[in-house]
DNA sequence: TATAATTAAATTGCTTACAATCCAATTAAA
DNA sequence: TTTAATTGGATTGTAAGCAATTTAATTATA
């Protein structure tokens, strides 16, 4: 119960006690969205290395498979729009998902430049084991399910904003 | 205006459509906190590229300078818990920034173990250009201050938690 | 049909990030 | 003091991640 004037500066700082009329308050760490979103989710994924080590998946590898659980039989293409991830990204990640047999590539019949993402049973399997996983991690955090929810939304709000400037922002 | 029952499923999606009594929903995408996280953290980054790119610096470059406007003259030590990054990252990049002119690196003769990093001129010079970032940023992502305030708060929360459970956890 | 434009995936090169280790300097303990 | 433990940075190896390019397949246009 220290934190309420703790070691975080208020977030409306002004630290304006430099001789010019200059607001840097918004340049200050504590102030920045961008700086918190970037630690919370650099450390909230160390969090999942003990539990995703044991199967010899990384994060990425896990958020594939979650993506493939809600839907089988995808494009590389259609994975990388769901998870925000390139090519360049996926294709060197599949092929070691694949080795590990997780999933299967093949390469659509109909349309050679599609290739198909499917699980395997271990992989289906594997979100048998995934099912204790947001427990362990929600108790890390000591999150409450309401208080989650709200930041969720936000956070999805956000994504939706992000992906409109996408598609317009093409100057 | 076409969000309310858009594109993302409810928060609260159960999929229990499966034979098993398993409650999958936790591990949909949708409904994960890391994944929002990573995914806003990451397309807010690429938003900073066009405007630091002129200036042959990049985020991590970038909050590395915002750290040191706020308290300049700091060992890599310091400057690593205030960023949650490490000497592995840090030394390549702090060798970087001064070559580019931002800082300098000087080892204490008190104790040479510490590194201390300090802005040159040009590195404070930068901070003038920096503080239109946050604006063009804000609008971009078409955020209220209210907003951006409240979603600020929750994440330090969060980053608080993950500082406590470092320094517990240590099994 | 031949040619151009588009598309999906793969490849290449480069940067960030971290774990693990190493090394030198300092501090603590014997 | 000598030895042991700790500390701060640097180094090494590996894994993301992205931009840019390439290749092959498909679709659109002339």
């Amino acid at each position: 119960m220290k934190s309420s004037s703790g070691d975080h500066p208020p977030l409306n700082n002004t630290d304006n006690s430099s001789l010019d009329h200059s607001d840097y308050s918004l340049l200050m760490l504590d102030n920045q969205l961008c700086f918190s979103l970037y630690v919370c989710s650099k450390e909230i994924i160390k969090k999942y290395k003990p539990l995703l080590d044991p199967y010899g998946l990384t994060y990425t590898g896990y958020i594939i498979l979650m993506a493939l659980w809600e839907k089988d039989n995808v494009t590389v293409k259609e994975l990388g729009t769901r998870l925000y991830l390139d090519s360049g990204t996926l294709t060197p990640m599949l092929k070691k998902l694949e080795v590990q047999g997780y999933i299967k590539r093949i390469r659509s019949s109909t349309d050679e430049r599609n290739v198909f993402i499917h699980l395997t049973e271990k992989g289906r399997e594997f979100r048998e084991e995934a099912l204790q996983f947001p427990k362990e991690l929600m108790c890390t955090l000591d999150l409450t399910p309401e208080y989650a929810g709200g930041l969720l939304q936000a956070l999805h709000q956000m994504m939706q904003k992000l992906e409109v400037e996408e598609s317009q922002g093409k100057d």
